[in-house]
RNA sequence: GCCCGGGUGGUGGAAUGGUAGACACGCAGGACUUAAAAUCCUGUGACCGUUGAGGUCGUACGGGUUCGAGUCCCGUCCCGGGCACCA
């Protein structure tokens, strides 16, 4: 064994006697078993199909520059220890890790410092290794997978090719190869098919499909395609220069960075996730996945069941307008129809009197920016067009506006406005002044608002006259689709994912361009390597990146010129879809994951990670799961049947109070001027106005003294109140702020001036000796004496505070704090306010998990971090707490090694108390492991350990059980102290203990005893007493005898094992 | 506005409808020490009373169910998160 140091790394003093050489030294006892553990290859995972399997998996991390935070590993403390514990109990376990390793900050920083982002890339993940390995977690680094490694990439190319060859079926309600839809097409056309494609997909019989050439059937089959690119507006963000799909957007602005989103019409590729909507909402049904995801998943999904409507449009015949709509059952209440102003028959229908200003503002609507529009809902806009669609239902006409409240998005782009039923109607029609017809008799204030109540019977309502709501709709859907007009409609919210972005690092779409055709390029080519590129730039023409790469074209056969490949790469969600099932067999460089891996295998039993990835990630690699299972080649519809967000862990940031302006005017007032004021009378306070062009802060009309408080700095100033103060004939004291700043923490000396120049008549005083502070910053103990707004509040370091107090000496060594001064309180400090904020650098209360590992070691560390709450939940972080575990891990170490480094555990046998303090701990630590609560199973060793220690006690067959039960959460000690009970493998591979009740079971029990539910005392009694032995005996006890005061005993209830309550 | 969570000591948090505050931090007092740190012991929801009794209140607020409610039901308030011209 090395000597023993400190844990703070000094030196070990020469004073200690040795028997502390055998202290607990966490640095010494991890990085030995660390070492033997890599050397053993404890952790190394066998596809063995001999046990039961169990697979945890973490969402794997973007590698960023910034390392890990002690929020971070929080789930992979938690997961770890579910697999060191399924282990025990006689697992095989899967718990492996890898990176998410293609991302935009790899991709910025490559742009500023042209170091390419594999680099940097590679950097960043040695690093995360290092603090990863730092904290002993049992990961099989074997499987480690990176998305960005060409032997990954190949299969999320191999995914995406898989998809451009597969629609959806909807008879089959699944993915089915286009080549059999291609079959269909030459012997039927696609009359009978029915498949999930375009909107404006045509009609085409088998002849029509023959006489295509090869190119239009190409373009059509895109329409069919999983993935296909299309035209369409994305959500396109200049600062970033590319565009960003539905979910990296929030409140119009980028989700990263925060900067501008614009609509734009573009070439994109697209995944067609919106043919799984349906099964995406009803999987959510099969998995144990958090509430607040679900929701957020259907809310995203947004389905809605409703109608669509065929309006038919006056003077148009060849012209109808769909609308979709939730509330057929108002039809009769529409008095005018509204297009989005995108809607491809806007100009067709423009009545020419109307059309310079529909043109208008249709080109207005089109310059709007998402975050302008999104901000400005309530305002109502739009134009007319001067056409009008005609009601099926009744044959008026009515007319038909544009407005950008309806998304060209959405439904079909139009709606049917009902302004007795919908507020944005009722809106539009009172700015416009259109007729708002109400149709049910229950609806109430239509002067006032809309009232979308489904309540009472119909009016002005035709053939639904009279009915209610549940009558009326079956009613109107039926005539609707014997008149061919509508029909009952499922609408989703959903889009299609945008999958290109205009990036360099990415995944490289498998795919070249023929004659404007997308080609799959030969699977014999896979992986398509990035190629090298000399800037990380669009190029001058505004293509992307890869457009600058030499000779990168695809030579499908030899010779030719190639072709052009697809130059967008694919979003960061790609890899990161399918990514769980490379773990399973990740070295394959034949297959994605091998049948009988994935056989073995199946899903992720647990899996944990943050709830920001609600629709982002947990979506769409549901949504690729669900694709790879209609292939065949998984075996679950859902990949993840349970899922676990852990909380954020959040920073107590430090604030210090800087002094403003006029802190220096209410300070002088406070605390020197006030006392002032009794003796001189009466003064102006702050903020009088004197004359015109001037304010003095201070002035004592008895002695025509006015006191300014000026910075140093302000030469010019200065003199202009120096020449006021002339002009107005008072006598004038400068007091320099920088001059309060210096002498702040002694207000007497500015009383002794301020007195002086009170008594004398000198015209002017001001100090000449230069000050040596320019900024102030106040203890936040004295700020309650001023008005909040004389401080602006600035983040310290958490480093430079302890217990809210900062230490001076440190931070004026910063450049945030030269040339400033403290103001202090009474007992000479100066305090920091506490605040719990999100953990970031900016806000400087980051705490890194190496420094908790050097200071405490990492089994201190795993555990502190599972101590401080549940899983679940967000709880700040708070440094000091973790000595409490610290010494929980020293009193346990002290079980087994005593003074003078001797060896405390004995071979006598146990006694009952000490056989129930561990099967007690067993009991509770095994259920609180099952149900993730492993805050309170820490709080079960520490009970243990306290009560041990209480009775002297070190047996080995007490103390071996608990050294395996500990091993999940602290594993070096564990295995430390398994070693010397003279084990000579790992403790991983012990078994856990087994409960036995027998050892729960005590002679005597103690009952509470309430009288009517109020607790008066407690009595002790054999425990296998009779409940009826109970009763008698409570009712014979003195305490009970005198709470009932005589009164008669109505009911006693004895619950065994629980309780008494007596009822009077 | 709609939909999810959640409100328990000074702090983090415990509590299958059965003794509210486990376990820790912090704080206070004590022991050891020349001293400090470390360590150990005791106390610690509030209030009244005792100074070896005991009592009252108490889990955001107001009701209800129950022998018994932090826990279940109804209503209100507050905090956090998500969605939001989605027809």
């Amino acid at each position: 064994m090395p000597l023993h140091e400190t844990i703070d790394g000094a030196p070990p003093a020469v004073s200690l006697p040795f028997t502390n050489l055998m202290e607990y030294a966490p640095r010494d006892i991890e990085s030995k078993w660390q070492r033997w553990w890599k050397d053993q290859r404890t952790y190394q995972v066998q596809n063995d199909t001999s046990k039961p399997k169990f697979y945890i998996l973490n969402m794997f991390p973007y590698p960023s520059g910034a390392g890990l935070h002690v929020g971070h590993p929080l789930g992979y403390i938690a997961s770890d220890i579910v697999a060191r514990y399924k282990r025990l109990k006689g697992f095989n376990v899967l718990n492996p890790m890898g990176y998410d390793s293609f991302g935009l900050p790899a991709e910025q920083y490559a742009i500023q410092t042209g170091i390419h982002p594999a680099d940097s890339t590679e950097q960043n993940i040695r690093r995360y290794r290092e603090q990863l390995d730092n904290i002993g977690f049992c990961f099989d680094w074997e499987r480690e997978v990176r998305t960005s490694d060409p032997a990954f990439y190949h299969w999320t190319q191999w995914i995406f090719m898989r998809l451009f060859e597969h629609y959806f079926d909807l008879e089959a309600g699944k993915a089915l190869r286009i080549k059999d839809l291609i079959a269909r097409f030459g012997e039927n056309g696609n009359k009978d098919v029915r498949a999930v494609c375009d909107e404006d997909t045509p009609q085409f019989t088998a002849a029509e499909w023959q006489q295509m050439s090869e190119k239009e059937q190409q373009q059509l089959l895109l329409k069919y395609r999983l993935t296909f690119p299309e035209e369409s507006y994305v959500n396109w963000c200049p600062a970033m220069g590319t565009v960003l799909s539905n979910d990296e957007v929030k409140d119009g602005v980028s989700e990263r960075g925060g900067y501008p989103v614009e609509r734009k019409l573009m070439k994109q590729w697209s995944m067609r996730i919106t043919a799984y909507a349906d099964r995406l909402l009803d999987g959510l049904n099969d998995i144990d996945w958090p509430d607040s995801i679900k929701e957020q998943q259907r809310n995203w999904i947004g389905r809605s069941q409703g109608a669509s409507v065929r309006f038919s449009v006056d003077g148009h015949p060849d012209a109808s307008i769909d609308v979709f709509t939730t509330r057929v059952d108002t039809i009769y209440g529409a008095t005018f129809m509204v297009l989005a102003p995108e809607h491809a028959l806007v100009s067709r229908i423009t009545t020419n009197a109307q059309r310079a200003e529909v043109d208008a503002y249709v080109r207005w609507a089109a310059s709007r920016s998402e975050i302008e529009r999104m901000s400005e809902v309530k305002k109502v806009t739009g134009a007319n067009t001067g056409a009008f669609a005609i009601n099926p239902f009744t044959g008026e006409k009515i007319p038909v506006y544009i407005a950008d409240y309806v998304l060209a998005s959405y439904g079909t782009g139009a709606v049917m406005a009902v302004p007795s039923g919908d507020q944005r109607d009722w809106n539009f029609a009172t700015h416009f002044n259109l007729p708002i017809v109400p149709i049910l008799d229950a609806q109430q204030n239509l002067d006032q608002a809309a009232d979308p109540t489904k309540e009472g019977r119909y009016i002005n309502s035709g053939m639904i006259d009279g009915l209610t709501y549940d009558e009326a709709v079956p009613k109107l859907i039926d005539w609707l689709e014997t008149q061919g007009l509508g029909k009952g409609k499922v609408q989703y919210k959903l889009r299609n994912a945008v999958f290109s972005r205009q990036r360099y690092w990415g995944e490289p779409v498998p795919v070249y361009w023929k004659d404007d055709v997308p080609c799959l390029i030969d699977e014999k080519d896979l992986p398509l390597v990035l190629p090298k590129v000399d800037k990380y730039l669009p190029t001058e023409t505004g293509e992307p990146p890869l457009a600058r790469a030499e000779g990168w074209r695809y030579f499908p056969e030899p010779g030719g010129s190639g072709y052009e490949y697809e130059l967008s790469t694919m979003p960061g969600w790609a890899g990161s879809s399918w990514y769980f099932y490379r773990y399973m067999d990740p070295h394959n460089d034949k297959a994605f994951c091998s049948p009988e891996a994935v056989n073995y295998w199946q899903t992720v039993d647990w899996y944990i990670g943050g709830s920001e990835h609600a629709v982002g990630h947990l979506l769409y690699s549901r949504f690729w799961n669900h694709f790879l299972f209609d292939l065949g080649l998984v075996p679950e519809r859902e990949y993840a049947k349970k899922l676990t967000n852990q909380g954020m862990i959040q920073g107590l940031s430090s604030i210090a109070f800087r002094a403003k302006e006029c802190f220096y005017e209410e300070y002088l007032w406070i605390k020197v001027l006030q006392p002032f004021f009794k003796e001189y009378g009466p003064m102006q306070i702050p903020g009088s106005r004197l004359e015109e062009s001037y304010t003095y802060d201070f002035a004592f009309e008895t002695n025509d003294l006015v006191i300014e408080v000026v910075s140093w700095k302000q030469t010019d100033k200065i003199e202009t109140i120096r020449q006021a103060a002339e002009a107005d004939s008072k006598r004038l004291m400068i007091l320099f702020m920088e001059e309060l700043i210096d002498q702040i923490n002694n207000p007497g000396h500015f009383a002794g001036k301020i007195r002086e120049a009170l008594e004398s008549r000198a015209r002017f005083f001001m100090t000449e000796k230069g000050p040596a502070s320019e900024i102030l910053f106040v203890s936040h103990n004295l700020t309650a004496k001023y008005s909040p707004s004389c401080f602006s509040e600035l983040h310290v370091d958490i480093s430079l505070v302890d217990n809210n107090v900062l230490d001076l000496e440190k931070a004026r060594q910063l450049p945030m704090f030269q040339r400033a001064n403290f103001k202090v309180d009474a007992s000479g400090h100066f305090t920091c306010n506490q605040e719990v904020e999100k953990m970031s650098k900016s806000k400087f209360n980051v705490v890194n998990p190496d420094d908790m590992v050097a200071q405490y070691g990492a089994d201190c560390f795993r555990m502190y971090e599972m101590f401080l709450g549940p899983i679940e939940v967000a709880k700040p972080w708070d440094t000091k707490g973790i000595t409490g575990v610290y010494s929980f891990l020293r009193r346990f170490w002290g079980l087994f090694v005593g003074e003078n480094n001797t060896w405390l555990p004995t071979d006598e046998a146990p006694d009952r108390d000490e056989l129930r303090i561990l099967h007690n701990c067993i009991k509770k630590v095994t259920e609180d492991i099952e149900r993730f609560s492993m805050n309170t199973c820490v709080s079960h060793f520490m009970i243990l350990t306290n009560e041990l220690r209480t009775l002297k006690s070190s047996k080995r067959a007490i103390l071996e059980p608990a050294v395996v039960m500990l091993a999940p959460f602290a594993p070096h000690i564990a295995e430390e102290l398994w070693h010397r009970l003279g084990h000579e493998s790992s403790v991983c591979d012990a078994a856990w203990p087994v409960l036995n009740p027998e050892h729960l079971k005590a002679d005597t029990v103690t009952y509470p005893v309430q009288i009517n539910g109020k607790l008066r005392g407690d009595i002790e009694v054999a425990a296998d007493a009779k409940p009826a032995d109970v009763e008698a005996l409570v009712l014979q006890q003195d305490f009970v005898l005198r709470n009932l005061d005589g009164k008669p005993v109505r009911k006693v209830i004895v619950v065994p094992g629980r309780i008494v309550n007596i009822v009077v």
